[in-house]
DNA sequence: CGAGTACTTGACTGTGGTCAAAGCCAGTGG
DNA sequence: CCACTGGCTTTGACCACAGTCAAGTACTCG
Protein backbone atom coordinates (compact mmCIF):
# COMPACT_ATOMS: atom_id res chain seq x y z
CA UNK A 1 0.00 0.00 0.00
CA UNK A 2 1.33 3.13 -0.61
CA UNK A 3 1.61 6.13 1.55
CA UNK A 4 -1.27 8.63 -0.44
CA UNK A 5 -3.81 5.52 -0.42
CA UNK A 6 -3.10 4.83 3.34
CA UNK A 7 -3.26 8.29 3.39
CA UNK A 8 -6.54 8.52 1.95
CA UNK A 9 -8.30 5.46 4.49
CA UNK A 10 -7.79 7.86 6.84
CA UNK A 11 -9.26 10.94 6.42
CA UNK A 12 -11.77 8.37 4.39
CA UNK A 13 -13.02 6.94 8.25
CA UNK A 14 -14.90 9.81 8.98
CA UNK A 15 -16.91 9.88 5.80
CA UNK A 16 -17.46 6.38 5.62
CA UNK A 17 -18.92 6.82 9.54
CA UNK A 18 -20.97 9.68 8.30
CA UNK A 19 -21.67 8.15 4.86
CA UNK A 20 -23.29 4.88 6.58
CA UNK A 21 -25.35 7.12 7.71
CA UNK A 22 -27.08 9.69 5.49
CA UNK A 23 -26.39 10.49 2.35
CA UNK A 24 -23.07 12.27 1.24
CA UNK A 25 -23.02 14.55 -2.30
CA UNK A 26 -19.49 14.94 -3.50
CA UNK A 27 -19.37 18.45 -2.43
CA UNK A 28 -20.24 17.55 0.88
CA UNK A 29 -17.20 15.02 0.51
CA UNK A 30 -14.67 17.23 -1.13
CA UNK A 31 -16.05 20.28 1.39
CA UNK A 32 -14.97 17.76 4.60
CA UNK A 33 -11.98 16.65 2.90
CA UNK A 34 -10.85 20.51 2.19
CA UNK A 35 -10.82 21.51 5.67
CA UNK A 36 -9.03 18.32 6.65
CA UNK A 37 -5.88 19.20 6.32
CA UNK A 38 -3.23 20.36 9.13
CA UNK A 39 -2.48 16.62 10.31
CA UNK A 40 -0.42 15.93 13.49
CA UNK A 41 1.61 13.58 15.05
CA UNK A 42 1.33 13.08 19.27
CA UNK A 43 2.65 10.66 21.47
CA UNK A 44 0.68 8.52 24.48
CA UNK A 45 -0.50 10.24 27.17
CA UNK A 46 -0.18 13.58 25.93
CA UNK A 47 -2.67 16.35 26.72
CA UNK A 48 -3.43 17.77 23.77
CA UNK A 49 -6.16 20.63 25.05
CA UNK A 50 -6.86 21.69 28.85
CA UNK A 51 -10.11 22.77 30.13
CA UNK A 52 -10.96 26.33 29.78
CA UNK A 53 -8.04 26.97 26.97
CA UNK A 54 -9.83 28.84 24.07
CA UNK A 55 -10.11 26.55 21.12
CA UNK A 56 -9.79 27.69 17.31
CA UNK A 57 -9.32 23.96 16.11
CA UNK A 58 -11.39 20.84 16.39
CA UNK A 59 -9.52 17.73 16.42
CA UNK A 60 -10.61 14.84 13.53
CA UNK A 61 -8.70 11.89 15.38
CA UNK A 62 -7.51 9.96 12.18
CA UNK A 63 -5.83 7.11 13.90
CA UNK A 64 -5.02 5.96 17.77
CA UNK A 65 -7.11 6.20 21.37
CA UNK A 66 -7.90 9.10 22.76
CA UNK A 67 -10.12 10.32 25.62
CA UNK A 68 -11.46 13.06 27.04
CA UNK A 69 -11.31 13.88 31.24
CA UNK A 70 -11.91 15.37 34.27
CA UNK A 71 -10.22 16.21 37.55
CA UNK A 72 -11.50 16.56 40.87
CA UNK A 73 -9.28 18.88 42.94
CA UNK A 74 -8.51 15.90 45.35
CA UNK A 75 -6.78 13.91 42.10
CA UNK A 76 -9.50 12.02 41.15
CA UNK A 77 -9.87 11.39 37.76
CA UNK A 78 -13.23 10.53 35.39
CA UNK A 79 -12.63 9.92 32.04
CA UNK A 80 -15.59 10.77 30.51
CA UNK A 81 -15.40 9.29 26.63
CA UNK A 82 -12.79 7.40 24.20
CA UNK A 83 -12.56 7.97 21.04
CA UNK A 84 -11.13 5.98 17.88
CA UNK A 85 -10.12 6.43 14.68
CA UNK A 86 -12.52 8.60 12.69
CA UNK A 87 -14.37 10.05 15.52
CA UNK A 88 -14.21 14.03 16.22
CA UNK A 89 -13.19 14.01 19.22
CA UNK A 90 -13.83 17.96 19.89
CA UNK A 91 -16.50 18.96 17.39
CA UNK A 92 -18.47 20.63 20.51
CA UNK A 93 -15.46 23.38 20.94
CA UNK A 94 -16.84 24.26 17.84
CA UNK A 95 -19.63 26.19 19.60
CA UNK A 96 -18.33 26.11 23.10
CA UNK A 97 -15.29 27.51 22.45
CA UNK A 98 -13.83 26.56 25.37
CA UNK A 99 -13.87 23.07 26.95
CA UNK A 100 -15.14 21.93 29.98
CA UNK A 101 -12.91 18.89 30.07
CA UNK A 102 -9.23 18.09 28.76
CA UNK A 103 -8.01 16.04 25.78
CA UNK A 104 -5.42 13.81 26.14
CA UNK A 105 -3.54 10.83 23.56
CA UNK A 106 -4.05 7.37 24.70
CA UNK A 107 -1.76 6.17 22.70
CA UNK A 108 0.43 7.66 19.50
CA UNK A 109 -1.94 9.52 17.34
CA UNK A 110 -2.35 10.94 14.23
CA UNK A 111 -4.86 13.80 13.84
CA UNK A 112 -6.04 16.75 11.04
CA UNK A 113 -6.98 19.97 13.12
CA UNK A 114 -9.69 21.59 11.73
CA UNK A 115 -10.07 25.37 11.74
CA UNK A 116 -13.30 26.75 13.32
CA UNK A 117 -13.29 29.38 10.71
CA UNK A 118 -13.48 26.56 8.31
CA UNK A 119 -17.07 24.65 10.30
CA UNK A 120 -18.18 28.31 10.30
CA UNK A 121 -17.72 28.28 6.41
CA UNK A 122 -19.37 25.01 6.04
CA UNK A 123 -22.69 26.25 8.22
CA UNK A 124 -23.08 28.57 5.78
CA UNK A 125 -22.42 27.01 2.58
CA UNK A 126 -23.78 23.33 3.71
CA UNK A 127 -27.26 22.87 5.72
CA UNK A 128 -27.33 19.20 5.00
CA UNK A 129 -23.70 18.84 6.09
CA UNK A 130 -23.56 21.02 9.17
CA UNK A 131 -26.82 18.15 10.27
CA UNK A 132 -24.61 15.31 10.00
CA UNK A 133 -21.69 16.90 12.29
CA UNK A 134 -24.54 17.95 14.46
CA UNK A 135 -25.62 14.89 14.57
CA UNK A 136 -22.40 13.72 15.18
CA UNK A 137 -21.95 15.84 18.75
CA UNK A 138 -25.37 14.55 19.60
CA UNK A 139 -24.84 10.71 19.45
CA UNK A 140 -21.86 11.45 21.35
CA UNK A 141 -24.12 13.12 24.09
CA UNK A 142 -25.80 9.87 23.46
CA UNK A 143 -22.67 7.74 24.56
CA UNK A 144 -22.38 9.98 28.10
CA UNK A 145 -26.14 9.22 28.86
CA UNK A 146 -25.52 5.41 28.57
CA UNK A 147 -22.02 6.06 30.63
CA UNK A 148 -24.34 8.10 33.29
CA UNK A 149 -26.68 5.04 33.22
CA UNK A 150 -23.16 2.66 33.77
CA UNK A 151 -22.07 4.59 36.41
CA UNK A 152 -25.18 5.51 38.42
CA UNK A 153 -26.85 1.94 38.04
CA UNK A 154 -24.63 -0.74 36.45
CA UNK A 155 -22.58 -2.73 39.30
CA UNK A 156 -18.74 -3.00 38.72
CA UNK A 157 -18.70 -6.25 35.96
CA UNK A 158 -21.81 -5.23 34.08
CA UNK A 159 -19.82 -1.60 33.94
CA UNK A 160 -16.47 -3.22 32.79
CA UNK A 161 -18.35 -5.78 29.95
CA UNK A 162 -20.90 -3.03 29.22
CA UNK A 163 -18.03 -0.47 28.20
CA UNK A 164 -15.73 -3.47 26.50
CA UNK A 165 -19.38 -4.15 24.36
CA UNK A 166 -19.21 -0.52 23.37
CA UNK A 167 -15.72 -0.65 21.94
CA UNK A 168 -16.20 -3.70 20.07
CA UNK A 169 -19.22 -2.46 18.21
CA UNK A 170 -17.03 0.86 17.67
CA UNK A 171 -14.17 -0.94 16.64
CA UNK A 172 -15.87 -3.29 14.11
CA UNK A 173 -17.55 -0.58 12.36
CA UNK A 174 -14.17 1.03 11.10
CA UNK A 175 -12.76 -2.65 10.23
CA UNK A 176 -10.91 -3.03 13.67
CA UNK A 177 -12.61 -5.74 15.53
CA UNK A 178 -10.89 -9.37 14.12
CA UNK A 179 -11.90 -12.57 15.38
CA UNK A 180 -13.95 -11.50 18.14
CA UNK A 181 -11.68 -9.37 19.44
CA UNK A 182 -10.14 -5.71 19.52
CA UNK A 183 -7.07 -3.74 20.05
CA UNK A 184 -7.41 -1.12 23.58
CA UNK A 185 -4.98 0.87 24.41
CA UNK A 186 -5.91 1.63 27.56
CA UNK A 187 -3.71 0.30 30.97
CA UNK A 188 -6.64 -1.26 33.66
CA UNK A 189 -6.48 2.34 35.74
CA UNK A 190 -7.39 3.57 32.89
CA UNK A 191 -10.34 1.74 32.25
CA UNK A 192 -10.95 2.38 35.89
CA UNK A 193 -11.05 6.07 35.71
CA UNK A 194 -13.58 5.57 32.84
CA UNK A 195 -16.02 3.25 34.72
CA UNK A 196 -15.74 5.11 38.11
CA UNK A 197 -14.04 1.92 40.16
CA UNK A 198 -10.53 1.89 41.32
CA UNK A 199 -8.09 -0.03 39.58
CA UNK A 200 -7.58 -3.28 42.21
CA UNK A 201 -11.12 -3.94 41.32
CA UNK A 202 -11.11 -3.51 38.27
CA UNK A 203 -8.56 -6.13 37.72
CA UNK A 204 -10.33 -8.37 39.96
CA UNK A 205 -13.60 -8.02 37.74
CA UNK A 206 -11.24 -8.33 35.23
CA UNK A 207 -10.47 -11.86 36.46
CA UNK A 208 -14.29 -12.73 36.90
CA UNK A 209 -14.98 -12.11 33.52
CA UNK A 210 -12.08 -14.14 31.94
CA UNK A 211 -13.03 -16.57 33.84
CA UNK A 212 -16.32 -16.67 33.20
CA UNK A 213 -15.45 -17.37 29.78
CA UNK A 214 -16.84 -14.34 28.70
CA UNK A 215 -14.12 -11.92 27.59
CA UNK A 216 -10.34 -11.04 28.47
CA UNK A 217 -8.08 -8.15 28.19
CA UNK A 218 -4.74 -8.79 28.12
CA UNK A 219 -1.85 -7.04 26.59
CA UNK A 220 -4.04 -4.26 25.40
CA UNK A 221 -6.11 -6.71 23.51
CA UNK A 222 -9.97 -7.54 24.12
CA UNK A 223 -10.67 -10.61 23.22
CA UNK A 224 -15.04 -11.31 23.15
CA UNK A 225 -15.03 -15.18 24.30
CA UNK A 226 -18.88 -15.01 24.46
CA UNK A 227 -20.93 -12.19 23.05
CA UNK A 228 -24.85 -13.67 23.83
CA UNK A 229 -23.58 -13.70 28.12
CA UNK A 230 -21.20 -10.60 27.67
CA UNK A 231 -23.80 -8.07 26.32
CA UNK A 232 -26.48 -9.96 29.03
CA UNK A 233 -24.23 -9.16 31.74
CA UNK A 234 -23.77 -5.84 30.67
CA UNK A 235 -27.28 -5.59 29.31
CA UNK A 236 -25.67 -4.00 25.90
CA UNK A 237 -28.34 -3.04 23.17
CA UNK A 238 -26.07 -0.49 20.72
CA UNK A 239 -29.14 1.50 19.69
CA UNK A 240 -27.34 4.54 21.55
CA UNK A 241 -24.48 4.04 19.32
CA UNK A 242 -26.48 5.57 16.19
CA UNK A 243 -24.73 3.13 13.37
CA UNK A 244 -28.03 2.49 11.12
CA UNK A 245 -28.95 4.38 8.16
CA UNK A 246 -31.98 7.79 8.47
CA UNK A 247 -32.50 10.80 6.80
CA UNK A 248 -30.92 13.69 8.50
CA UNK B 1 -50.20 40.87 34.48
CA UNK B 2 -52.35 39.75 31.37
CA UNK B 3 -52.55 36.55 29.59
CA UNK B 4 -50.93 38.04 26.29
CA UNK B 5 -48.01 39.19 28.91
CA UNK B 6 -47.39 36.10 30.53
CA UNK B 7 -47.57 33.81 27.37
CA UNK B 8 -44.56 36.76 25.76
CA UNK B 9 -42.78 35.81 28.98
CA UNK B 10 -42.43 32.02 28.81
CA UNK B 11 -41.57 31.93 25.00
CA UNK B 12 -38.80 34.47 25.66
CA UNK B 13 -37.17 32.23 28.30
CA UNK B 14 -35.30 30.28 25.24
CA UNK B 15 -34.60 34.12 23.94
CA UNK B 16 -33.28 35.18 27.02
CA UNK B 17 -30.86 32.68 27.39
CA UNK B 18 -29.58 32.69 23.94
CA UNK B 19 -29.35 36.31 23.97
CA UNK B 20 -27.03 36.36 27.06
CA UNK B 21 -24.85 34.22 25.13
CA UNK B 22 -24.69 35.98 22.09
CA UNK B 23 -26.73 38.44 20.06
CA UNK B 24 -29.82 37.60 18.22
CA UNK B 25 -31.00 39.92 15.43
CA UNK B 26 -34.71 40.75 14.99
CA UNK B 27 -35.13 38.03 12.35
CA UNK B 28 -33.35 35.52 14.08
CA UNK B 29 -35.81 36.04 16.88
CA UNK B 30 -39.30 36.24 14.96
CA UNK B 31 -38.02 32.55 13.15
CA UNK B 32 -37.22 31.16 16.84
CA UNK B 33 -41.19 32.91 17.55
CA UNK B 34 -42.73 32.00 14.65
CA UNK B 35 -41.32 27.85 15.07
CA UNK B 36 -42.73 27.98 18.98
CA UNK B 37 -46.13 27.49 17.95
CA UNK B 38 -48.18 24.66 19.01
CA UNK B 39 -48.52 25.16 23.01
CA UNK B 40 -49.27 21.86 24.58
CA UNK B 41 -49.96 21.08 28.70
CA UNK B 42 -48.89 18.10 30.34
CA UNK B 43 -49.92 16.60 34.04
CA UNK B 44 -47.04 16.02 35.93
CA UNK B 45 -45.22 12.05 35.71
CA UNK B 46 -46.39 11.85 32.50
CA UNK B 47 -43.67 9.90 29.89
CA UNK B 48 -44.40 12.14 26.96
CA UNK B 49 -41.39 10.74 24.85
CA UNK B 50 -40.86 7.06 24.88
CA UNK B 51 -37.20 5.75 23.30
CA UNK B 52 -36.40 4.50 20.31
CA UNK B 53 -40.14 6.20 18.83
CA UNK B 54 -39.86 8.31 15.71
CA UNK B 55 -39.91 11.92 16.71
CA UNK B 56 -41.37 14.74 14.33
CA UNK B 57 -40.97 17.44 16.93
CA UNK B 58 -38.83 19.06 19.70
CA UNK B 59 -39.87 19.64 22.88
CA UNK B 60 -39.22 23.68 24.41
CA UNK B 61 -39.95 23.22 27.90
CA UNK B 62 -41.80 26.78 28.96
CA UNK B 63 -42.52 25.98 32.89
CA UNK B 64 -42.47 22.92 35.05
CA UNK B 65 -39.81 20.44 35.53
CA UNK B 66 -38.93 18.05 32.86
CA UNK B 67 -36.14 14.91 33.05
CA UNK B 68 -34.47 12.59 30.96
CA UNK B 69 -33.95 8.85 31.56
CA UNK B 70 -33.12 5.30 30.97
CA UNK B 71 -34.62 2.09 32.53
CA UNK B 72 -32.41 -1.31 33.14
CA UNK B 73 -34.21 -4.26 32.61
CA UNK B 74 -33.83 -4.62 36.30
CA UNK B 75 -36.00 -1.98 37.08
CA UNK B 76 -33.15 0.07 37.92
CA UNK B 77 -33.72 4.22 36.35
CA UNK B 78 -31.42 6.54 35.80
CA UNK B 79 -32.26 9.65 35.26
CA UNK B 80 -29.81 11.90 32.67
CA UNK B 81 -31.01 15.34 32.66
CA UNK B 82 -33.15 17.81 34.38
CA UNK B 83 -34.98 20.43 32.60
CA UNK B 84 -36.43 24.06 33.93
CA UNK B 85 -38.24 26.50 31.84
CA UNK B 86 -37.10 27.92 28.85
CA UNK B 87 -34.49 24.57 28.37
CA UNK B 88 -34.87 22.85 24.26
CA UNK B 89 -35.69 19.19 26.42
CA UNK B 90 -34.81 17.40 23.55
CA UNK B 91 -33.24 19.48 20.53
CA UNK B 92 -31.17 16.28 19.91
CA UNK B 93 -33.97 14.31 18.68
CA UNK B 94 -34.04 16.70 15.30
CA UNK B 95 -30.65 14.87 13.86
CA UNK B 96 -30.89 11.80 16.32
CA UNK B 97 -34.92 11.14 14.92
CA UNK B 98 -35.49 8.30 17.65
CA UNK B 99 -34.17 8.89 21.27
CA UNK B 100 -32.12 6.48 23.22
CA UNK B 101 -33.89 7.98 26.91
CA UNK B 102 -37.68 8.34 27.86
CA UNK B 103 -38.63 11.99 28.75
CA UNK B 104 -41.41 12.84 32.01
CA UNK B 105 -42.74 15.61 33.07
CA UNK B 106 -41.96 15.90 36.58
CA UNK B 107 -44.51 18.69 37.16
CA UNK B 108 -47.34 20.20 35.68
CA UNK B 109 -45.68 21.59 32.89
CA UNK B 110 -46.11 23.77 29.61
CA UNK B 111 -44.43 22.98 26.11
CA UNK B 112 -44.15 24.62 23.02
CA UNK B 113 -43.50 21.70 20.30
CA UNK B 114 -41.15 22.47 17.73
CA UNK B 115 -41.46 20.92 14.24
CA UNK B 116 -38.24 19.16 12.45
CA UNK B 117 -39.21 20.45 9.17
CA UNK B 118 -39.20 24.01 10.64
CA UNK B 119 -35.98 23.25 12.01
CA UNK B 120 -34.77 22.14 8.84
CA UNK B 121 -35.80 25.20 7.36
CA UNK B 122 -33.62 26.73 9.84
CA UNK B 123 -30.34 25.19 9.07
CA UNK B 124 -31.09 26.15 5.15
CA UNK B 125 -31.72 30.25 6.41
CA UNK B 126 -30.62 30.82 9.09
CA UNK B 127 -26.76 29.78 9.71
CA UNK B 128 -26.00 31.79 12.67
CA UNK B 129 -29.03 30.61 14.54
CA UNK B 130 -28.48 27.07 13.64
CA UNK B 131 -25.01 27.55 15.45
CA UNK B 132 -26.61 28.78 18.61
CA UNK B 133 -28.92 26.20 18.60
CA UNK B 134 -25.98 23.66 18.74
CA UNK B 135 -24.30 25.13 21.44
CA UNK B 136 -27.46 24.44 23.19
CA UNK B 137 -27.17 20.41 22.67
CA UNK B 138 -23.51 20.81 23.56
CA UNK B 139 -24.11 22.36 26.44
CA UNK B 140 -26.66 19.92 27.32
CA UNK B 141 -23.77 17.34 26.74
CA UNK B 142 -21.37 19.06 28.89
CA UNK B 143 -23.72 18.55 32.06
CA UNK B 144 -24.16 15.19 30.66
CA UNK B 145 -20.03 15.14 31.63
CA UNK B 146 -20.28 16.94 34.73
CA UNK B 147 -22.80 14.16 36.07
CA UNK B 148 -20.45 11.35 35.07
CA UNK B 149 -17.85 12.96 37.08
CA UNK B 150 -20.17 13.17 40.00
CA UNK B 151 -21.34 9.64 38.94
CA UNK B 152 -18.32 8.33 39.12
CA UNK B 153 -15.70 10.00 41.65
CA UNK B 154 -17.72 12.00 43.79
CA UNK B 155 -19.13 10.58 47.17
CA UNK B 156 -23.11 10.76 48.63
CA UNK B 157 -22.91 13.78 49.79
CA UNK B 158 -20.71 15.76 47.22
CA UNK B 159 -23.33 14.32 44.89
CA UNK B 160 -26.55 15.51 46.27
CA UNK B 161 -24.93 18.94 47.40
CA UNK B 162 -23.62 19.50 43.65
CA UNK B 163 -26.85 19.23 42.09
CA UNK B 164 -28.75 21.29 44.11
CA UNK B 165 -26.05 23.95 43.54
CA UNK B 166 -26.29 23.28 39.68
CA UNK B 167 -30.19 23.40 39.69
CA UNK B 168 -29.65 26.69 42.05
CA UNK B 169 -27.48 28.53 39.02
CA UNK B 170 -29.89 27.09 36.76
CA UNK B 171 -32.87 28.68 38.56
CA UNK B 172 -30.98 32.21 39.00
CA UNK B 173 -30.57 32.66 35.45
CA UNK B 174 -34.10 32.06 34.96
CA UNK B 175 -35.46 34.62 37.60
CA UNK B 176 -36.69 31.56 39.47
CA UNK B 177 -34.59 31.54 42.04
CA UNK B 178 -35.39 33.70 45.70
CA UNK B 179 -33.65 34.67 48.62
CA UNK B 180 -31.16 32.13 48.33
CA UNK B 181 -33.71 29.50 47.43
CA UNK B 182 -35.67 28.07 44.82
CA UNK B 183 -38.93 25.63 44.04
CA UNK B 184 -37.71 22.21 43.09
CA UNK B 185 -40.23 19.64 42.08
CA UNK B 186 -38.64 16.00 42.71
CA UNK B 187 -38.78 13.51 44.98
CA UNK B 188 -36.52 12.06 47.14
CA UNK B 189 -36.67 8.90 45.41
CA UNK B 190 -36.53 10.94 41.94
CA UNK B 191 -33.44 12.85 43.53
CA UNK B 192 -32.27 10.01 43.83
CA UNK B 193 -32.36 8.84 40.76
CA UNK B 194 -30.27 11.51 39.81
CA UNK B 195 -27.54 10.60 41.57
CA UNK B 196 -27.41 6.89 41.29
CA UNK B 197 -28.51 6.38 45.28
CA UNK B 198 -31.33 4.98 46.78
CA UNK B 199 -33.87 7.07 48.07
CA UNK B 200 -32.79 6.00 51.53
CA UNK B 201 -28.86 6.76 51.47
CA UNK B 202 -30.75 10.31 49.68
CA UNK B 203 -32.41 10.83 52.58
CA UNK B 204 -29.79 10.73 55.25
CA UNK B 205 -27.50 12.72 52.77
CA UNK B 206 -30.04 15.37 52.93
CA UNK B 207 -30.43 15.16 56.59
CA UNK B 208 -26.67 15.25 57.38
CA UNK B 209 -26.63 18.57 55.05
CA UNK B 210 -29.64 20.17 56.73
CA UNK B 211 -27.82 19.48 59.76
CA UNK B 212 -23.94 20.95 59.01
CA UNK B 213 -26.39 23.96 57.79
CA UNK B 214 -24.70 23.63 54.31
CA UNK B 215 -28.31 23.18 52.81
CA UNK B 216 -32.31 22.29 52.85
CA UNK B 217 -34.28 20.28 51.00
CA UNK B 218 -38.12 20.38 51.97
CA UNK B 219 -41.53 20.65 50.79
CA UNK B 220 -40.16 21.05 47.37
CA UNK B 221 -38.37 23.66 48.22
CA UNK B 222 -34.51 24.21 48.03
CA UNK B 223 -33.34 26.83 50.50
CA UNK B 224 -29.31 27.41 50.50
CA UNK B 225 -27.67 28.36 53.95
CA UNK B 226 -24.17 28.17 53.00
CA UNK B 227 -23.35 28.63 49.44
CA UNK B 228 -19.15 28.80 50.13
CA UNK B 229 -18.95 25.81 51.95
CA UNK B 230 -21.83 23.52 49.76
CA UNK B 231 -19.92 24.64 46.76
CA UNK B 232 -16.00 23.97 48.36
CA UNK B 233 -18.37 20.27 49.30
CA UNK B 234 -19.84 19.44 46.29
CA UNK B 235 -16.55 20.95 43.94
CA UNK B 236 -19.17 22.70 41.73
CA UNK B 237 -17.82 25.39 39.38
CA UNK B 238 -20.35 26.81 36.84
CA UNK B 239 -18.25 26.94 33.92
CA UNK B 240 -19.54 23.77 32.15
CA UNK B 241 -23.13 25.75 31.91
CA UNK B 242 -21.46 27.90 29.62
CA UNK B 243 -23.59 31.25 31.01
CA UNK B 244 -20.78 33.24 29.56
CA UNK B 245 -21.64 35.35 27.00
CA UNK B 246 -19.23 34.65 23.61
CA UNK B 247 -19.24 34.86 19.79
CA UNK B 248 -21.12 31.60 17.81
C1' DC C 1 20.58 -6.37 34.09
C1' DG C 2 18.29 -2.94 36.70
C1' DA C 3 14.49 0.37 37.23
C1' DG C 4 10.08 1.62 36.70
C1' DT C 5 5.45 0.78 35.50
C1' DA C 6 1.63 -2.13 35.36
C1' DC C 7 -0.61 -5.99 37.08
C1' DT C 8 -2.03 -9.29 40.77
C1' DT C 9 -3.44 -10.90 45.18
C1' DG C 10 -4.79 -10.94 50.11
C1' DA C 11 -6.55 -9.00 54.41
C1' DC C 12 -9.28 -5.70 56.22
C1' DT C 13 -12.48 -1.58 56.13
C1' DG C 14 -16.22 1.47 55.14
C1' DT C 15 -19.60 3.70 52.31
C1' DG C 16 -23.74 3.08 50.77
C1' DG C 17 -27.39 -0.72 49.94
C1' DT C 18 -31.13 -3.63 51.80
C1' DC C 19 -34.90 -4.69 54.54
C1' DA C 20 -38.38 -3.45 57.56
C1' DA C 21 -41.35 -0.57 60.18
C1' DA C 22 -43.18 3.58 61.61
C1' DG C 23 -44.37 8.49 60.99
C1' DC C 24 -46.20 12.26 58.40
C1' DC C 25 -49.12 14.71 55.42
C1' DA C 26 -52.38 15.93 51.68
C1' DG C 27 -56.30 14.56 49.45
C1' DT C 28 -60.76 12.01 49.46
C1' DG C 29 -65.06 10.51 50.90
C1' DG C 30 -68.41 9.53 54.45
C1' DC D 1 -65.18 17.39 60.45
C1' DC D 2 -62.89 13.35 60.84
C1' DA D 3 -61.26 8.78 59.37
C1' DC D 4 -59.02 6.53 55.84
C1' DT D 5 -55.76 6.02 52.12
C1' DG D 6 -51.62 6.16 49.72
C1' DG D 7 -47.42 8.31 48.68
C1' DC D 8 -43.44 10.19 50.59
C1' DT D 9 -40.18 10.58 54.25
C1' DT D 10 -37.64 9.03 58.21
C1' DT D 11 -35.11 5.86 61.09
C1' DG D 12 -32.75 1.62 62.68
C1' DA D 13 -30.34 -2.79 62.19
C1' DC D 14 -27.72 -5.33 59.35
C1' DC D 15 -25.19 -6.49 55.07
C1' DA D 16 -22.25 -6.47 50.93
C1' DC D 17 -19.89 -4.46 47.19
C1' DA D 18 -16.19 -2.03 46.25
C1' DG D 19 -12.31 0.74 48.43
C1' DT D 20 -7.92 0.84 50.97
C1' DC D 21 -3.55 -0.64 52.19
C1' DA D 22 0.24 -3.37 51.45
C1' DA D 23 3.24 -6.68 49.38
C1' DG D 24 4.75 -9.16 45.70
C1' DT D 25 5.08 -10.43 40.66
C1' DA D 26 5.71 -9.68 35.74
C1' DC D 27 6.92 -6.91 31.87
C1' DT D 28 9.27 -3.31 29.21
C1' DC D 29 12.50 -0.44 28.22
C1' DG D 30 16.96 1.72 28.82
Amino acid sequence: MTDVADEEIKVDRLLMRLGAVDRLSAEETAALRAIARDRRHYPADKTIIRAGEDTQFSTLLLSGLVCRYKDLRDGGRQISALHVDGDFVDLHSFTLKRLDHNVMTLSACEVSLVAHRDLKDITEAHPHLTRMLWFLTNVDAARHREWELSLGRRDAAARVAHLLCEMHARFEIIGLAQEGGYPLELTQTELAECVGLTPVHVNRVLRQLREDGLVSFQHKRVQIRDWPRLTALAGFRPAYLYLEPQQI
